[in-house]
DNA sequence: TTGCTCCTCACGTCACGTGAGGTGGC
DNA sequence: TTGCTCCTCACGTCACGTGAGGTGGC
């Protein structure tokens, strides 16, 4: 066993990059034990794999290199717990947002693939599995108001009202009757996403697919009813569209894709 | 409603920061829908409110910008697919990555938490919880070696081994006699891990302490051989040394606590 | 002389945030 | 004239990775 190793050497024995090594040199995080003062090679020895465990596990948790310099010279076990338990809680705001971001992404992928699998003129009596929704607050609308009013005011205000448009968006009427009235003015937006409180409980429902831009349903309630009445279908209860195709997954806003639903009684 | 908005506008009603929207305006992600050729005044209409969602959405997600710049002109549902898909893959690693991080530094906390309570004079038969570790290769030791030879080479080959410095690291021998015969030697060493398949189970152990740099033992074999004789305590099975208090929250090496432990008949 | 390792800059990364210095409309 | 908004650079962030150009020992 050697005493002083190159920093290739000590970078085999240890792991840590030859680049890594300069670079904690040069920031004064981790430096070598000797210098030659000729050609300034960097030496290290055996017993510096501590201290640089040390760097190595702080940084691996993801401590700044900053924190772990200050903690080089002065460290207990108090101020290290103190600052485990801060980034403990920051993991935790990590881990949050990586659920929320699987979470959006299962919702959004669940859409697009119903959507490629969806035949517009379909009208049809479907089973729906069990779904969880976020309610959007009422909408009011002024008159010849569209559905992007109320749409871009709560987005203004969209850090008070926990809005987020990452979910998949649809609209919500308290019945068919409303819905078949004012196709394109839902009486509130929903969002797509496990989290939510709004459940549409699985079963039986009336379903059908409009193809266009948002809130152009083209004949979509005049099939829906006609299809309901030729089968004398009871429907009842609240009617939602979803947006399966929208921006996010295409170009062509004639391509968007609604799909309606109501329950069968 | 107006139809054109300044910047300051439209962040206002998107919620993106101006120096966001005018980053993404430079690197091509996102645009003004008309700029004043005059002053070079940036204006958005009310329509660009949903081709920016796209970029925000795909933002959020963490895709990279320029992925989601390459979309902006061509994207449909099975290639916006395949980018979700991919994505959720590298969510899982990096989930995978953060709940390592903070089971790392749950077993640190709770060895420097159990550090700080210790009596180093104290040998006891205390009460152990269940514990999980990793059970490194048979320690190979040459003539003279210390346990630093086996410790380099292991980290050397971490990549193949799956051996990690991060987690708290101690000692096994086989039995009582192996640690007292060559308390600085262990013959195995081990991970502090919850993912460990190396149970100790919860149960009576006879526990001592001892206060010094890695391997230094001091007088702890003698001291807790004398105390199972003392007591008449028979004690039997695999010996474990793990190190609460070590260079990641001391400087002081003389200050380093090693408890170890066996289990009592 | 030829490889090899080592050195020191310097620059790129990624998605911004923050000035500095200047302009234009009310 | 005074505020206000808008503009365009330019620089800092964080922890490296990757050259370019040069040196030293065998």
């Amino acid at each position: 066993m050697k005493d002083l190793y190159t920093i290739q050497e000590f970078s085999k024995i240890s792991g840590i990059d030859a680049s890594v090594l300069r670079y904690w040199d040069d920031i004064g995080v981790f430096s070598p034990i000797r210098r030659n003062l000729d050609n300034n090679y960097r030496y290290y020895s055996v017993a510096q794999l501590f201290a640089l465990n040390f760097v190595a596990t702080m940084s691996d948790l993801g401590i700044p290199l900053k924190t772990i310099a200050e903690l080089k010279e002065s460290r207990d076990p108090e101020s290290i717990l103190a600052i485990l338990e801060k980034r403990e809680r920051e993991l935790d705001d990590e881990l949050r947002k990586l659920n929320q971001r699987t979470s959006i992404i299962h919702a959004r992928q669940d859409m697009i693939r119903s959507g490629l699998k969806a035949d517009d003129a379909e009208v049809a009596v479907r089973h729906l599995d069990t779904m969880a929704l976020i309610l959007w607050p009422r909408n009011e609308y002024q008159e010849g108001e569209t559905f992007i009013n109320p749409l871009t005011e709560y987005v203004n205000q969209s850090n008070d009202l926990h809005v987020n448009l990452s979910f998949p968006v649809g609209g919500y009427w308290d019945s068919y009757e409303a819905f078949s009235r004012e196709p394109s003015c839902p009486e509130h937006f929903v969002s797509v996403s496990s989290i939510g409180s709004h459940i549409v409980v699985e079963g039986m429902y009336l379903t059908g697919y409009a193809r266009g831009y948002y809130g152009d349903m083209g004949d979509l309630p005049e099939r829906m009813t006609a299809y309901a009445e030729q089968n004398s279908i009871q429907i009842h209860g609240p009617t939602y569209t979803l947006y399966l195709l929208e921006e996010t997954s295409t170009i062509d806003p004639s391509q968007y894709l609604a799909q309606t639903f109501v329950a069968v009684k």
